[in-house]
Formats: C-alpha cells, sequence, structure tokens
DNA sequence: ATCGTCAATCGGCGATCGACGATGATGAGG
DNA sequence: CCTCATCATCGTCGATCGCCGATTGACGAT
C-alpha cells in the first residue's frame, strides 16, 4: 500500500461527481439553470415526466453536496442551482493535482 | 414533459462523472498522475491495496471513457491518465450552460 | 513445449441505486 | 377545524455496483 490520496479527500470528491452521475440529475439541473427563477418540485416533475417521489429524492441528492439549494415558500419549496457552486465543482484537474475537494457543507 | 437536455447528451454526461464517482477511482487516477511514468495495474494494485480482479475493473471502467489510457508493454498493461482528457473533462458549468458533452470515443 | 507472470474476465455476494406507490407532514384557504 | 395542495419520507422491487476468488488468456523465459 503506497501513498495514495486521503480516503476522506476522495469520499469527498466522489460524493460531488455522484451528484451529476446520472443523467436525470443532469436534465434537472440543467433545467434549473437555463429557467433563472427558482422552480417548485412538481415543476420539475412536469418537466423530467417522473414520479414526484422520484424527483424528490433527486433534488435531495443534490442539495445534500449543496449543489442545489432550496427555499420553502408557502407549501412549496423552490430549488435553484448555486451559482456559487457553479464555479466550485471538483474538475478533473483538481483530482489529477491531488487538490483539497470542496467541501459540500462549508461556504463554496 | 417540458423542454429537457437530450437524453443522450445527459447519458454521456453521467458517464463522465460516473468515472469519477467512486473514492478508489478517484484514489486511482490521482496516484496515476502523480507518478507521472506509466504504471502497470500490479502497482497500483500495491498501492491501493485491492484484489487485481478489483483494481482491473476500476481502470476498465476509467479507460472506457478514455480518461486513462492503456499500452500494452510485453505482458504488462501500462495505464497513465490522459492529460487531453483533464482539460475536456466536463465541469459543472458545462452542464449548467448545457453545452454539448465531449465524446468519450472521440478525440479529446 | 512448458512454466511462471501479468492482467482480463467470469460468477457470486452484499450493498447501493433509481424507480415506483403509498403514507405522512406542513402550510394555505375556506 | 377541515380540506386541499405540495412535498418529503417510507417500503419495496429489480438493476447495477464494488468487491472478491477463481479461471482464462497472452506473453517471455527457460
Amino acid at each position: 500500500m503506497g501513498d495514495l490520496l486521503d480516503r476522506d479527500t476522495a469520499r469527498t470528491y466522489a460524493s460531488w461527481f455522484r451528484a451529476l452521475a446520472d443523467p436525470t440529475r443532469v436534465q434537472i439541473v440543467e433545467y434549473l439553470a437555463r429557467h433563472a427563477r427558482p422552480m417548485s418540485v412538481g415543476e420539475v416533475v412536469a418537466a423530467v415526466g417522473l414520479a414526484q417521489s422520484t424527483v424528490s429524492q433527486h433534488l435531495k441528492i443534490l442539495t445534500e453536496v449543496r449543489f442545489v439549494l432550496v427555499e420553502p415558500v408557502g407549501t412549496a419549496r423552490h430549488y435553484r442551482v448555486n451559482d456559487a457552486c457553479v464555479g466550485c465543482f471538483p474538475s478533473a484537474a483538481d483530482v489529477v493535482m491531488g487538490r483539497p475537494a470542496p467541501e459540500p457543507n462549508g461556504v463554496c
């Protein structure tokens, strides 16, 4: 076992990339980004044509890494892309250079 | 069913991100990158401390998107990071802007 | 030709994923 | 208070994942 990147750092990187490792989530993110205004779950459901519970799960995964932000509005919840994260989202170059992964919990 | 990013484009993006969506693969890529010279499977096995078959599987996934290149050398096979792909690897900004995903099969 | 080495592939196992329907929680409006 | 609307959560199912040991295949050396 030679010298490797810290397992924790690798895990953090993996969790970032995993957020976009599903085609439906890619579509959801692009959809949220194109319509600049925050969108409700129902709108996303209508867009992707999957069950509401499925969309809710995907949005949960995206918000867990703070790549998507949520704000309660009445009985609805509005989701939008975290513009700060668009820039800080790890790149392949970050991995190759062994840079510390951006912490999803902290400020991006 | 509103206007969405093409499913194929989304799938291609997802396959890119999936390559780095596992901590072991992140470690392997960083390991290959740091030791600039092409490395054999056995060296990677010794580094990560997993079974040879497991490492072989990970390397297969990484080479399928051409993010890692392989070259047969005698009975061994040498793996290295595809430097061209380090720059072309899709970013979160690419997804947000709905840009066409780089084709893993073509020239990066 | 045979043996040893290196790595890909196969089959299996437990864990996780993506999808669904059903249920539960919360807030707005009558 | 009750109802409706919106969304999260739960339980389940089949598919895939990550890992392993064992086998197979390809090559170099004896």
